[in-house]
DNA sequence: TTGAAAGCGCTAACAC
DNA sequence: GTGTTAGCGCTTTCAA
């Protein structure tokens, strides 16, 4: 803390105002760029602004203004990556447009999320991006729907029949997974996670069983899938090995599912790729620079983020016209722990 | 969007107090739990609030406060598993205090931390939480202290003439890796890191490097320090080693060293902990998954995340006393990627 | 081209 | 106990 320093007033548009020798009014159309003031005292009042480092009050000029100029957004967690680059992202087009970003995390539980929602609205900002924790038919969506709220739906959704929603499109980026794996040779290929964000799981998993099983009929695609939780999924994982399956490759539907993974593979002594084939959906850093290097799928979080922005700020500014829906293509990377089945001992063969 | 759902005005205090058959002033009362309230107005107003769904607009209650009740939250970065944490864990304490946390990115740049600090001091925030990019020397703290503004200095700092600051022990963990080191049988070891972050930099270069000359005075450090940026880093340590030097072990000063130090070893060809042993300042969830799993000091984020929030609130509540410097413990997790120096084909044998 | 006046939604003094 | 009054700092008619 300062101790006791200039703790004085800030400088209110009434000190430019007097300063200058005009109205409160005149300093408020120099500051929004209006013409109609006279240059001479245009040129006072921005004198007086410099001299006493005058800044608006945002809050202040929110108050009297429709719409404030604040974005919330709401994301699941901060700690991953993925959701890092997307708060980093909209808070940087946020402020593009003179706006400011309100980041809040639900972290992960729907009835914070509406809570975090009603906030908001209290705060009455202008529109809100929501990551939902669940899917676009959670309980945030209906209290934006049931309070007029402006916003836009990302991550977790397909589509909504009231909100914009943008997204990755996963089910084409599991078709790839699927070509890549099967034309690897692999038939017997496990996918695992997580059943609570229904509908993008079910789009992930159909893009990959259908495009495996169009191009190899005899394939095998089992599933684990956990309802909400990740140490469930850790148990499940262990009692299907356990069960004396030896699939040749795990598809992982999200990132926590790729370390979950990882780590019963480790428990059980297997490498990749000469044991077992890994690829998860979401890249990370790291997963370049191990050894092996993890195959997975990149979001386009640039893409959502910017797209996310663009619908918001059109509906924002009065744009009319039906629910859009974007699906961004990701890029699938396959890596070093992808490898062909018959490459090295098969874990069933230890 | 919700299209043309119910925009009326939500309800203010006016609506309330006439429904209520009272005046603003009661319902203001009745918010605030006042108890000079007639139990039977209290009711009635509590009941009005009911019906008309009434909450208190923040904006419009922070513009007659003498504090807003804003804490402004300023990170170097969004994208890593640390400062994700530390985002929630302060979200989680100011909500705690009926406050808001309003987060930014630095994005790493000292010019745009000074800005967004500008912005927090418009807002007329009650604290800001600052985890400088560089140190407690940079413009942004000088701002603080030039326009008297209350916060805490966090994480790539050590101590202030102004300000309380909260970091993790760095000298002690390093001292901590040192002995484990040194106790392992390392005599020649590289120690990597950022010179820009210098007091924190230097707090973790003298706690290892005292430590293990002492125990082992015939000890060899070398250090790699890039100035601002990690690709210089990762440029330099391929020079160190095409030079011919072989240290046994590493110490990574910060998490991107660590994934810089991973992905020259895999440049090379050299395994954790066979041909070198790896420690990094910082941990990560995939550390504990990937083979070997990989040695790291954990800062304790929660305790500087509530520490921080501590001292801040007793500042803003007007608490006075010279600045205090707290450093928290960090753990020091010594995983698969450290062994002993003989223990496999050391890379000079290569 | 300008400024007076009204008011955004709320709280805090101070009468009553 | 309660209501009246007076703003917080700004924007926005609207009349001059």
């Amino acid at each position: 803390m300062a101790h006791r320093q200039d703790q004085q007033r800030r400088a209110s548009i009434h000190d430019v105002a007097s300063r200058a020798g005009v109205s409160a009014a005149t300093v408020s159309k120099v500051m929004a760029g209006v013409a109609t003031v006279k240059p001479e005292n245009a040129q006072r009042v921005l004198d007086a602004i410099e001299q006493l480092g005058y800044r608006v009050d945002p809050l202040a000029s929110d108050m009297r203004r429709a719409k404030r100029r604040i974005i919330g957004a709401i994301m699941p967690e901060f700690e991953s990556e993925f959701f890092g680059q997307m708060v980093t992202q909209l808070e940087s087009l946020a402020e593009q447009r003179g706006y400011t970003l309100v980041a809040a995390s639900s972290r992960e539980s729907e009835a914070r999320e509406t809570e975090i929602l009603a906030r908001m609205h209290d705060w009455r900002v202008a529109g809100v991006v929501l990551a939902p924790v669940r899917n676009e038919h959670g309980p945030a969506a209906a209290f934006m729907k049931a309070n007029g709220m402006t916003g836009v739906l990302i991550d977790r959704v397909l589509s909504d029949d009231a909100f914009d929603t943008v997204s990755a499109d996963s089910a084409a980026a599991s078709a790839e997974v699927a070509r890549e794996l099967v034309g690897k040779g692999h038939r017997h290929i496990l996918v695992v996670g997580l059943g609570e964000q229904a509908a993008t799981v079910r789009a992930r998993l159909d893009g990959f069983r259908t495009t495996a099983l169009r191009l190899a009929p005899d394939a095998r695609i089992d599933v684990v899938l956990a309802e909400s939780d990740v140490e469930p999924l850790r148990a499940q994982l262990r009692d299907y090995f356990a069960k004396g399956e030896r699939p040749t490759a795990v598809y992982s539907l999200f990132l926590k599912g790729t370390l979950v993974a990882l780590s019963e593979f480790r428990r059980r002594g297997w490498h990749c790729p000469d044991n077992i084939s890994l690829v998860g959906f979401d890249d990370a850093e790291w997963m370049q620079v191990t050894w092996p290097a993890i195959a997975a799928v990149v979001q386009p979080v640039r893409q959502i983020a910017g797209h996310a922005m663009e619908a918001l700020f059109a509906r924002i500014e009065g744009g009319e016209g039906p629910p859009t829906a974007r699906l961004e293509p990701c890029q699938v990377l396959m890596r070093e722990s992808v490898g062909s089945p018959g490459n090295g001992p098969h874990p069933a063969n230890q």
